[in-house]
DNA sequence: TCTGGGGTCCTAGGACCC
DNA sequence: TCTGGGGTCCTAGGACCC
């Protein structure tokens, strides 16, 4: 409809909004716990009840006049901020001074979610869903510029009327300004950037605004002189190219306007992983295995519900004061098994036995959503699968190959060859079948006592133990 | 500011293939 | 037996986002 252009390419201008909850999990607590109303919320993760250590998820606005910031530690949290419960009992302690803290509730707020997506949904063509409080839409088909504000203030009213949350909405003609947009006037913002003004609005903003800038890259360009969007804008591409590769481009085209990417639905997740935080440090490799169990088992457990294949399956390890390390493997082909994904998880951990940890994490990636059918494993009855190929963007079966043979055979070669009922860990570099891989590992065997080792689609183990 | 949990994308080097 | 170029896959780390 709109034939207006952006400024300098030939790209059409689309409408863009930003929708983006107001302290979204704080919100929900008080939609269910109205008393918690105008009073300082904290809302945090990784801690239980009276504990002090997690982070803090949500601060209400309250509680950030206190100094209280999403991302700090609960015990910070705790001393700018106290239980409210505790200052009433304790005298030196002011009532006053004092805010309500609730723990994630992830679920509630989801469904919470869900709520407010179904508006969105309703109000646009497309719709990206970006986060559990955040999204995109593209209304260039049904919003104008000149209606953008009451269109914007309409979507607002609707979603606080039907679900009694609080939205910010930005419409600008990028992605890019839209997301700064709707982050302008928080809480309950409405901003919107018309076509030939981004570089305008963008001009006097923090670098750090820009998306895809962080505190690393901030300093960095703090030190090329470069502290507003608007110096950002008219930096040399050249020398962020240098400093920052392609990434340096692109941000710099964002604080230009010149966003050229599209709404896209968000489309299948890349990997699912559980990580969880020791109270401090822990080096007794026991502990450490057993909470990789349990993060192996919740991971294994989440795929299996997706109904999604993993062919790499990895572990993450933090180390104080927080150096990160991952490990991963991958598998000839795509594996549903939850032993399996615990036996390579605690190898991979092997190599962190004597280290002192403070996190640890489970990782599985190279998802395969093409799950159940027979017909779907890899070329598995020798028909060349045609909907594969498609699906992966012109690969075909036997362009993977591996040392000279394909993973079709791998996928052949792994027919469930099991001894003793346990799973069969095969070894394909030798086409042996052999569980070598696991020995010394507290397998399933020595666990639970558990029976069920067979897959539910009827598919194979694979290992790729050397 | 001693730091929770779940993700994404990019880069760089090495292995391996033709 | 030391010499090319192009390409893919894999791993590890880093930065970023919410």
């Amino acid at each position: 409809m709109d034939a207006a252009r952006l400024p300098g390419t030939s790209q059409p201008a689309q409408v863009v909004a930003h929708v983006d909850m107001d302290c979204f999990y704080a919100a929900c607590e008080r939609r269910r716990e109205p008393a918690l109303e105008g009073e300082p919320l904290v809302v945090g993760m990784g801690y239980e009840g009276g504990e002090t250590h997690g982070a803090v998820a949500t601060a209400s606005y309250e509680a950030r006049e206190f100094g209280v910031e999403s991302a700090m530690a609960i015990s910070e949290a705790l001393e700018r901020l106290p239980r409210k419960v505790e200052a009433v009992d304790d005298p030196d302690l002011s009532v006053e001074e004092a805010g309500h803290y609730r723990s994630v509730d992830l679920d509630y707020y989801e469904a919470v979610a869900g709520e407010v997506k179904e508006i969105i949904r309703d109000a646009a063509d497309v719709v990206r869903e970006v986060s559990i409080d955040e999204a995109y839409l593209d209304v260039t088909e049904t919003v104008a510029w000149d209606d953008a504000e009451a269109w914007a203030a309409d979507l607002k009213a609707t979603i606080e009327s039907e679900v009694d949350v609080a939205a910010s909405v930005g419409l600008a003609p990028t992605l890019s300004a839209a997301k700064v947009a709707s982050d302008r006037e928080k809480p309950d913002g409405l901003v919107v950037v018309r076509p030939g003004e981004v570089r305008e609005f963008f001009a006097d903003l923090p670098v750090e605004e820009v998306h895809g800038v962080g505190p690393v890259t901030a300093r960095e360009l703090a030190g090329l002189g470069i502290e507003t969007a608007g110096d950002l804008a008219d930096a040399d591409p050249g020398t962020l190219d240098d400093r920052f590769g392609e990434r340096g481009r692109e941000i710099r085209r964002y604080a230009r306007g010149e966003d050229t990417r599209a709404v896209t639905p968000k489309g299948d997740p890349k990997s699912l992983s559980r990580e969880s935080a020791f109270t401090e440090a822990v080096d007794d490799p026991a502990e450490k295995r057993r909470k990789v169990e349990t993060l192996a088992a919740a991971v294994a457990d989440r795929a299996h519900r997706k109904e999604v294949r993993y062919q790499t399956i990895g572990i993450k390890v933090v180390e104080p004061p927080y150096e990160i390390h991952t490990r991963a493997r991958s598998l000839p082909g795509p594996v549903a098994d939850a032993d399996l994904v615990e036996s390579v998880a605690l190898d991979l951990l092997s190599e962190f036995a004597d280290a002192a940890v403070r996190k640890v994490g489970v990782r599985v990636s190279n998802l395969d959503f093409s799950a159940g059918e027979q017909a779907s494993l890899t070329g598995f009855e020798g028909d060349d699968s045609a909907t594969e190929t498609q699906a992966e963007g012109g690969r075909t079966p036997d362009e993977r190959t591996e040392n000279g043979r394909t993973r079709r055979d791998a996928a052949v070669a792994s027919s469930p060859e099991t001894s003793d009922g346990q799973i069969s860990l095969t070894d394909f570099e030798r086409g042996e079948a052999g569980t070598e891989g696991a020995d010394g590992e507290p397998s399933g065997e020595t666990t639970e006592g558990d029976a069920d080792t067979t897959q539910s689609d009827g598919q194979a183990s694979l290992g790729d133990f050397e």
